[in-house]
DNA sequence: AGACTTATCTACCACTCGATACAAAAGTTG
DNA sequence: CAACTTTTGTATCGAGTGGTAGATAAGTCT
């Protein structure tokens, strides 16, 4: 068996560059020059390495995934419904204004519409984002079966309502909004979440709600 | 004085097409000849009515600007913050999953990110939602005098996360969420409005604590 | 009517887009 | 070394980009 050439560059090093162009420009934006600049090689080995620009947003994607993981596995851990929801929000406001990366949260940034071409990469960062809401919600069912969960409290509005939050910091962050700014939405989205497990008790939640459609087709134009 | 040819099309027609163009598929992603075929006429007609692309832009903004003052006019005319705030989180549960209009929020869609040559449209646009938050921080403020929010309430910390939970749900919607889950989103997010504007007096947050330790391990690229 | 002003249309500009053909280069394996 | 396989750089593809030149059409004014 014969192995050929070898790559000349650094996979997960180009991946990095290449995240970052997807977070600053968003996938429209960035284009092909600009992607081939920052990752340091040029379009043919992109071609071969990643299939696609579609290709190369996926993987690093991945990377970003990959990348946060560690974070999610911290959050989720933490002791009590609260607590995990206290974790998950103040690990957004502050990675959402980490100075090593573009500000604000690469599956919002990357692209809520595109263009002609590029219809199906909205689904795929909005798959992504709901990945988050899901361990969520199972992190709170999970602590319902605890008892540290409201046993009328709703795991899965509960979860969406953080997701929409980080959501909505990373539309804030991305506008140039500072550290602080995000860490006060943070306390007073918190206080939402402690209000809502704690309290619902007079008036119950619905609980035979479907567990929220993430992604619907969209009529095409 | 001679009054030359007039022009045949309505600007606040092709207005709103240009608009939902740009709804839909962002900046960068609307092309001109989109553009053109959705508002009927050709591109140097567009270019003599509005000056250039950008120009169609700022242009269908402030249109959904003045189709949206009504609509908030009534928000912010509620007779306290908490129906203000109410009003608000429902008005956007509403109008962003419209079926008259692309899910979600033109100003969210518009673009976060956008490519060379386009770096002030994200500018454009935060200052726009920027708008919204300082008319309910006024409106907060105002309310603070009256007395029907607590002393030590913060009209800008609310203001900030009304809005920032609006871009959320922003996101949300533009990614197929039905009206429910955004009334859904809206109900908790008033949990916490009314939890901070009434109970600061009751069980104060702790205003002291330290901004949430990220204790997990983020490995720097 | 005829002069004048402005809008509209056809056709096209220079440029950039994502993506590739092709040949030289750089390795591994016999 | 020679055969083989894969990557790399150059140079370029056709399509589409935002934007415009120039002629013509459609009005108003004197």
């Amino acid at each position: 068996m014969v192995m050929g050439r070898p790559r000349s560059f650094d996979t997960d090093k180009a991946l990095d560059e290449a995240m970052e162009v997807f977070w600053r420009h968003g996938y429209d934006g960035a284009s092909l020059a600009m992607l081939t600049k920052a990752m340091g090689i040029k379009p043919p080995s992109l071609y071969a390495a990643f299939g696609s620009k579609e290709g190369l947003l996926k993987a690093a994607l991945d990377r970003y995934a990959q990348k946060r993981s560690a974070h999610m596995r911290y959050v989720l851990a933490g002791p009590t419904a609260r607590d995990v929801a206290e974790r998950f929000l103040s690990s957004i406001a502050e990675s959402h204004t980490d100075p090593a990366n573009p500000p604000g949260c690469l599956l919002v940034q990357g692209g809520l519409a595109c263009g002609a071409g590029s219809e199906n990469i909205p689904f795929e960062l909005a798959a992504r984002r709901a990945q988050t809401e899901t361990e969520l919600r199972e992190r709170f069912v999970q602590a319902k079966q605890d008892g540290d969960l409201a046993a009328d409290a709703d795991p899965a509005a509960l979860a969406r309502f953080l997701s929409t939050v980080a959501s909505g910091m990373g539309v804030l962050a991305s506008s140039g909004a500072d550290r602080d700014a995000l860490r006060e939405v943070a306390r007073v989205s918190l206080s939402a979440f402690t209000t809502c497990h704690a309290s619902v008790s007079g008036r119950p939640y619905d609980e035979r709600r479907a567990p929220a459609p993430i992604v619907s087709p969209r009529e095409s134009s």
